[in-house]
DNA sequence: CTGCATCTCCCCTGAAAAGGGGATTTTTAG
DNA sequence: CTAAAAATCCCCTTTTCAGGGGAGATGCAG
């Protein structure tokens, strides 16, 4: 029996293409598609799934919570994330949300197969370019968010340990009041407007 | 000339071994060894190192926050993570903090070769074995620790969107008091005092 | 049908954080 | 040396959170 696939993006050209690709090998049939994160979920109830390509961006949900969902109800089904473009945030996400494999929309035939049977024998696939890859990180540490000060920092840091400014003040040996101040500024380099996503974006920036 | 690899690991054996793998290799030099993250920060700057294979369990700081530091520091050296396992959420933890691959200890020369050789092109590189990777994903997000309710999820996700408790009642269509009692239930359950440790705890944990 | 968990709503108090100013001293870099 | 940046400290008000309690409605599994 050959290994159903199953597709999930919101463009039809991508399915399209994927489907004639995919049709073309004797051993892979595609069991399904789906445009949106709606759709999905009733359609894996009906049909046999082994690998599940999902595109990160779509229209209704993240398809990186929706990664986490299918994975939660559907452990069996293997899902490679495809998007255009190999950010590395969001690849970390997708394989934390449990995903097998990430593709970029520009692979080969040869190479969407490839994956296909990688992640089948329980392998994580990862299709990346240089350019996309280390840039991003190498430049989001330092020059796209506003540079945060040593103090700032340090600030953050205990913040996110839970510490009250009091606490923190104790523990840097400053005022209350000067904590207050790095927080604000802090708050305010980030761009947002309370300490719940200051901690969220500081981690996904890796300042955490 | 050859490619200059460190190897940070507390394990002399593990140190040992690899030398005298890659050692036998032509294009590789093996430029300095470390056994703990306070070593390693000063012998980077004496030394030119193109890949670096740190160990993700190291006696004074853990694997991932070193391999967070050396990336910001160094960021021209690629960072391969090694482990006696291949634990899913060490990977994209590994990965989110600028690792560019991920070996098991298991591997052979050939793969480590490989290894090193795929990082250096820019691309990622990761070794995985099925069931360590497979099972502890989804165990993580049911059993470990202690399992949230769907609705608490669902506060859970909007708190670190950076929602007052009032803007989530009118998301979710219900009280602002009922969102205060999911908030401080959040709290309790995971075993913190403030918000920032609870976002911060939340994700570390993989549920957001 | 009866627990048990969940979800819902409500009360209170005090602490902490957010939002808005301003001002002064150290560092740091040119 | 001298600006600029960072770090420090201070004032104000309002909102939000945290911590403590209780209690009815609903839904699911035994």
């Amino acid at each position: 029996m050959s290994i159903q696939v199953f597709i999930v993006d919101d463009h039809p050209m991508v399915v399209a293409g994927l489907r004639t690709l995919l049709g073309q090998l004797e051993d892979i049939t595609v069991a399904g598609t789906a445009g949106s994160a709606f759709e999905t979920m009733p359609l894996l109830k009906k049909h046999t799934v082994d690998v599940l390509l999902l595109d990160i961006n779509l229209p209704d949900v993240s398809g990186i919570d929706l990664c986490k969902k299918i994975h939660r109800e559907f452990p069996g089904i293997k899902i490679l994330g495809i998007s255009t473009f190999s950010e590395r945030s969001y690849i970390s996400r997708m394989i934390g949300n449990g995903a097998s494999g990430y593709l970029i929309k520009s692979a080969s035939a040869e190479e969407i197969a490839g994956a296909i049977r990688t992640v089948l024998q329980g392998k994580l696939y990862l299709s990346l370019e240089m350019e996309h890859v280390l840039q991003p990180s190498a430049a989001l540490t330092a020059g796209v968010l506003p540079a945060l000060t040593k103090r700032e920092k340090e600030v953050l840091q205990l913040i996110a340990e839970g510490f009250t400014n009091n606490q923190i003040a104790a523990q840097l040996f400053i005022s209350p009041l000067t904590v207050d101040s790095h927080r604000k500024n802090l708050l305010m380099k980030l761009g947002v407007n309370n300490t719940a996503a200051l901690i969220r974006l500081a981690i996904a920036h890796h300042l955490l």
